[in-house]
DNA sequence: TTGAAAGCGATACCAC
DNA sequence: GTGGTATCGCTTTCAA
């Protein structure tokens, strides 16, 4: 019940804290013997009453002592949005064969609450921070850099020194999306978008424009602007739609997946049918755009690697060795055609 | 960059670092002052250099010293399916507000990865664990209540004493299922499952089958049991929806999400309807089944409830203020039969 | 190979 | 109200 130190393990096993300490702390070498510089009989001995009394590391202590904890966290702005969760999830296993530790907190879009994980977590002596920021998230993030925890930005960009970046090329994913759909022979493409701001959508909505003004369709860009997830920008989604049947619109592009949502219930509500009435091409991933046939369109972002570039690019910067153009690494999205489930998906590049 | 102590801010503002540490650890009382016995102008003078010096406190020392860490931990199977990541969510913000900070991490369903992650936790000081067992976690989980860390498990029971426990009915949700399909009028009702064999399965199996012998269907209970994510599983689906047709089956649950897009794969490679061909009840959330005309019924899990339940059980148990009968919280799940996006689900009982 | 002892940065107890 | 100081459990010299 109560806890057992490395000093109730030294006394029981008659060495002292030391040996304990470097006995808990040596790697299995290739030859399967502890790479310490301690006798193999007292290693075991050491091992053995360890277990037997079920000692544990204190990290605290631990991490105290050393300034190291082997522990990284990953704040992302919403846990429940799928999108972040298969980051999440990537990045722990990356993280976990390096050896690390990976704390995951949820700022759920709120700045104060950012800056209070922040502040946790370097108090946790995390030695690195993986950050999808939030609205208001500067002020937080350039302490992290300051007082030198390395800071790795994903998913969207803040202005600031010193960040290491993983970004997706959203300008790009908005150009693929709109030339797909040029392609198909349509000319009338709109977008929704939200008022929100942030880098990640309008980059896409400036893939959208330059791709339609090269395309000579410079007076057909028509992006229309909701409110983020309120029942108000549903109900707008509805409007807009009734109206582009007027227009005669063919094609929308859904920059987010929830966008997508909106504009299926609107086409619900209206009694409008896909592909007969509009073509689409939708964000992120759906469990209906693969069922739908044909499969719907969608640009999807490489999940896998912004877990696996982002922890990559972390542990250089704890280890000193990103140059400076480690520093910023870009993605390209995918545009998915087809693959409902077991089948391969099939990816363009337009 | 270099990092400010405790002792630094008492030097500079020329008080004791008691002094700083009554300061740094005061509360706001209603009346807008600090509640300690600090001297208002020392306490303000404190604040200012704390600040100008950019001092944070060192969790890891504060854990070490007090044992306390106002955190904690939990531990779900899979962190980028769904239905743990809404719970996360949801347990997050009610411990935010009761002024805790929340560590997530994610086992990926692996016994071993599980026990280095509440060790790890453990050793962070963490005050208590939520944890959603995977298969083999017995040990780990029990050697954590005997340190005497609270824990409190989610989702899935597994034997053993002194864990808190909030679950979700599967037996009656299974029973609710049933219900509603013979109440439509169905008596060849199917079940498709998984081989694997946790309760929340086996509780959900067993309701079906209950549900069935009261109404004296008990001849046509069949329960196909496929393989747990695999491609196999998925064309397995496929072959008992061929058969299905040919065997007079008129209606199936689906126990879980994946088990809902292999039987959707299915129907579409095939050419079957819904509701056509079959009906279907399924499990969990999902875009699809709001999107149907009409809804599909669906079993939905009490998410916030969990969320909010199981931290509040850990709480009772942190403070050692939960009694016996508080120790198993049992949840029921609801059975929503409407409601695609804005409107209000209908929720039905049978 | 082994061990003694000095901290890491807070808190908590006790004096003043 | 304020300050001195003994820990918390561990890692890390440094000596033996």
């Amino acid at each position: 019940m109560k806890k057992v130190t490395i000093r109730d393990v030294a006394r029981e096993a008659g060495v002292s804290v030391t040996l304990v300490s470097f006995v808990m702390n040596a790697k299995m070498g290739k030859d399967g013997r502890l790479d310490c510089p301690v006798n193999p009989g007292t290693a075991a001995r050491v091992l053995e009453v360890a277990k037997r009394l079920g000692y544990r590391r204190n990290n605290a202590a631990a991490s105290l002592r050393s300034g190291k904890s082997h522990s990284i966290a990953v704040i992302v702005s919403d846990i429940a949005n799928p999108f972040f969760a298969e980051i999440c999830r990537n990045l722990e296993n990356i993280a976990y064969k390096a050896g690390y530790t990976v704390i995951f907190a949820s700022s759920e879009e709120n700045p104060t609450k950012l800056e209070h994980l922040v502040d946790t977590m370097v108090g946790f002596n995390v030695e690195g921070l993986i950050v999808a920021p939030c609205l208001g998230a500067e002020g937080a993030l350039s302490r992290a850099i300051n007082v030198g925890i390395p800071t790795v930005l994903i998913d969207r960009d803040i202005p600031g020194e010193g960040f290491g970046r993983v970004l997706v090329d959203n300008v790009d994913a908005g150009i693929m999306a709109t030339k797909y759909l040029i392609h198909q022979g349509f000319g009338k493409i709109e977008m929704i978008s939200y008022k929100l701001g942030v880098t990640s959508l309008t980059d896409r909505e400036l893939g959208y424009s330059k791709a339609m003004e090269e395309a000579g369709l410079k007076d057909d860009v028509m992006i229309h602007r909701i409110d983020y997830e309120t029942e108000a920008a549903r109900k707008c989604t509805i409007e807009i739609f009734r109206d582009a049947a007027k227009r005669g619109s063919e094609a929308f592009i859904l920059p987010t997946k929830k966008l997508a949502m909106y504009s299926f219930n609107a086409l619900n509500v209206l009694g409008f049918n896909l592909p007969k009435d509009f073509s689409f091409v939708c964000f992120d991933e759906s469990d209906i755009y693969d069922l739908k046939k044909p499969v719907i369109p969608h640009v999807v972002q490489p999940l896998e690697e912004i877990g696996e570039k982002s922890f990559n690019l972390l542990q250089k910067l704890i280890e000193e060795q990103a140059s400076q153009e480690d520093k910023v690494v870009s993605l390209k999205a995918k545009l998915v055609l087809g693959g409902h489930f077991g089948a391969e998906p099939i990816e363009a590049s337009f």
